[in-house]
DNA sequence: GTAGGTGCAAATCGTTTGCAGTACA
DNA sequence: TGTACTGCAAACGATTTGCACCTAC
């Protein structure tokens, strides 16, 4: 379930943090978008809403979104530090090459992958980076 | 096979690069360390054995040897933008937190998944991206 | 000999910080 | 009302570019 406008300001409330119309912005525009967005992208979203905000606030928004965990960082697809809406559970990300649309997928099936790489190398493997990329359905059509 | 740097210089030339001493400098610290570099890692090394080397000769370098596919970069603990030695087949990698190792795994197992996700998402998969992190066995023993 | 490579300095890009004024709770 | 938030400007670190000189082939 990827968060909600609702449910990320909620949050965002619920950890002391004030409702500014400059946050609510940011907000709107990530949850909006079906897409990764990188902060300078996000900027320019935003001042169509709430023209006058600053660059450094919408930095500001979004790394203390990151560390509630209501955003998630992308890696892929050349630009880290980009991000999409959270979602609460453990997952990972399809990335669409064409208009950059991320799914997540919930059903991690690497368990057995990883005690079989621990098994061989020795490592105890705390943590994973998994993202898929590739073509969504209309990108497909239109890519023809 | 992590390459080597004999390998590496033959590919560069091959390629129809010049083999000068600060690429080879490069080279060699490259794939001397089985850590993953940041370019100015990789600066300051160079600098003991090639002192008057240039941070953009390096950070040139590493682009040729990216492009190449001589290098590969790594996403995850926090800095992208950061190489290890490169191998001929399709690989993923496991980091050691506490002393940056980089081993390879080829065996991928991801095809199921792969298809799955295809499946019920309707994408079209080209690439993924997969890394481990965990601690390997001789970190594992001094942090007991 | 020449095309490609190097190093310096300066430009550029993305991001962070100091600070005075402002606004949410 | 008071503390947290904002925006500006300036600082900052990483990376790239322009250019004159140099060197591997």
């Amino acid at each position: 379930m990827r968060l909600s406008e609702r449910r990320t300001i909620t949050e965002l409330r619920r950890q002391g943090y004030k409702l500014t119309p400059q946050r609510r912005a940011v907000i709107r525009v990530v949850t909006a978008s079906p897409a990764h967005l990188t902060p300078l992208v996000i900027y320019h979203r935003v001042q169509q809403e709430y023209p006058g905000i600053g660059l450094v606030t919408v930095y500001r928004t979004l790394d203390i979104l990151d560390g509630l965990g209501l955003l998630c960082e992308l890696h892929a697809s050349h630009s880290c530090r980009s991000y999409t809406v959270g979602t609460p559970e453990h997952h990972h990300h399809l990335v669409c090459s064409g208009c950059q649309r991320v799914v997540s997928i919930t059903d991690c099936g690497l368990e057995e992958m990883m005690q079989n790489v621990a098994g061989e190398t020795g490592f105890r493997i705390d943590d994973h980076l998994l993202e898929f990329a590739g073509l969504c359905p209309s990108c497909q059509r239109e890519g023809t």
